[in-house]
DNA sequence: ACCCTGACCCAGG
DNA sequence: ACCTGGGCCAGGG
């Protein structure tokens, strides 16, 4: 017989599994592009997930701004409303910002490998 | 089913 | 310190 919904594995590609991960990031903290790439399999590259940070534009639940590069830069700026929105929502949680780059980046850095064990 | 596009990162010369 | 190449996923035309 045909497997029912519940019986199917949901068929998840890298990029909800990307979502998943981002949304863990707590406010306040920040985590990278390779990091969160290496976390889900090394098979996979850091590009990629820049790639679905791209496509997580569209579902506001996911708080793409915490995302940035390994060197701590906003490389993302420019997808989001306006240039300045990613630093703007950084800063309202408390994450100081300068010349596009993330202060304190190692004491706020988030590692999903650490963190959740 | 091919072509294009796009938030990265590391190794080697 | 600069440049190059390789790896990598999904959606739309």
């Amino acid at each position: 017989m045909k497997p029912t919904a519940s019986a199917a594995p949901e068929p998840r590609n890298f990029f909800q599994d990307v979502h998943e991960v981002v949304r863990l990031i707590p406010a306040g903290r920040v985590s990278t592009y390779g990091t969160i790439a290496h976390y889900l399999g090394a098979r996979h590259g850091a590009r990629t997930v820049g790639y679905a940070m791209m496509a997580a534009h569209a579902d506001a639940s996911i708080p793409a701004h915490r995302v940035v590069n390994r060197l701590g830069h906003l490389t993302g700026r420019m997808h989001f409303a306006t240039p300045t929105a990613m630093q703007e929502a950084l800063e309202a949680e408390g994450v100081r910002v300068d010349t596009d780059r993330v202060l304190d980046f190692d004491k706020l850095f988030w590692d999903p490998a650490v963190e959740l064990g």
